[in-house]
DNA sequence: GACGCTTGCCTAAAGGCATTAGGCAACTCC
DNA sequence: GGAGTTGCCTAATGCCTTTAGGCAAGCGTC
């Protein structure tokens, strides 16, 4: 019997690509094994559990978007650096969704902390710099952020605006505007 | 054998409640007739399938919000109806965690269309009365209206504010008079 | 109250995914 | 080329879904 290679990272890498094909709940240990051409216990040696390879997935998306973020965010401040931001973490989730789900797996509070969720949470902070808000009101618009953000791309990406004929790329960036805006106001008060 | 009385009405109510209790990705058939000291097969003669049953979980949960919502809305305006609607929603997902993950579910079009979903649209769109907003900006604050709340309830759901020693209320509160401010900004211009 | 008829719930069976234990053969390194 | 490691396989178990066919519980009728 020819070996094929198997590794913990190509396991992850193909659970990734197959993601965002087909879903990340569709991703399976068999349906991995199947594209593989290998049975579906020859996975077990490379990973502890079906879990675990959902993890390690989540864990890979939250590297890759990190990375795009801070890759957008470099030298931009302002609305500049919120737009910026806010683009990649959108064009992350429409060019990877089962990527982009997996992101959003619960993780443990452990692996969460030693997870790229933690630069996520950095990042997000470093936009707030130029709006020059103190706490708790930084903490309050950090979390707006990351509402109206992941809100919207998921109900994007569910189907959530098809009913309507306004094109999503021109709410994104109305919403984009008033929030640069908001964040304008909070400043002077 | 005694016989139940098992009607899709009874299984549907049961899931809802199997779904707040152990989360909506949990609730099978299994679990269910174990629930009804009935054997699995049995079910089938009330709901098609897995899925069928997940739907109608969902449009239950889709029927109940509204009527949360709707509820909530009566007699209110301006500001006093954007914070009914934001707290009848984030209420009833803590409430029922698992039937508004379930009033997530992706419905196929004609399902959408006849399901309680066109009326939270209405609703939606009624508090903006109060903001006398034209076309196409309605249509960008619904969206970010449902962005920012749907996003604030998952990412609260998900643990994503448990990081911060800032009262995810008072968050809330905050975020429910930036919009209200940003949307009179909008009206005036 | 006995009769049949509908139908609710059951048994049986097949197929899929997850997981573990143990085996053999294919590489590796001397 | 031989010894040892290890990668992938077979086998087996358990849980979930779904379909087909059977029996009896409960209904209405006389």
């Amino acid at each position: 019997m020819a070996r094929v290679g198997l590794t913990t990272e190509r396991l992850v890498r193909a659970g990734a690509e197959l993601a965002d094909e087909v879903g990340f709940d569709q991703v399976t240990a068999s349906a991995l094994a199947r594209r593989f051409d290998v049975k579906v216990a020859s996975l077990y040696a490379h990973v502890k559990s079906s879990q675990d390879l959902k993890t390690r997935i989540a864990l890979l998306a939250l590297e890759e978007l990190a990375d795009q973020v801070a890759d957008a965010l470099a030298g931009r401040a302002g609305k500049d650096a919120l737009a910026a931001f806010a683009n990649a973490y959108r064009d992350y989730a429409r060019r990877h969704p089962g990527r982009y789900a997996a992101a959003q797996l619960r993780l443990d509070p452990e692996t969460a902390a030693a997870s790229a969720g933690v630069r996520h949470a950095h990042m997000t902070r470093a936009i707030l710099r130029g709006y020059d808000l103190g706490e708790p009101d930084q903490t309050h618009a950090v979390r707006m952020l990351g509402s109206v953000f992941h809100g919207y791309v998921s109900l994007e990406a569910s189907g959530g605006f098809s009913h309507t004929a306004v094109d999503p790329q021109d709410s994104w960036a109305w919403i984009i505007d008033s929030l640069d805006a908001l964040l304008q106001n909070r400043t002077a008060s």
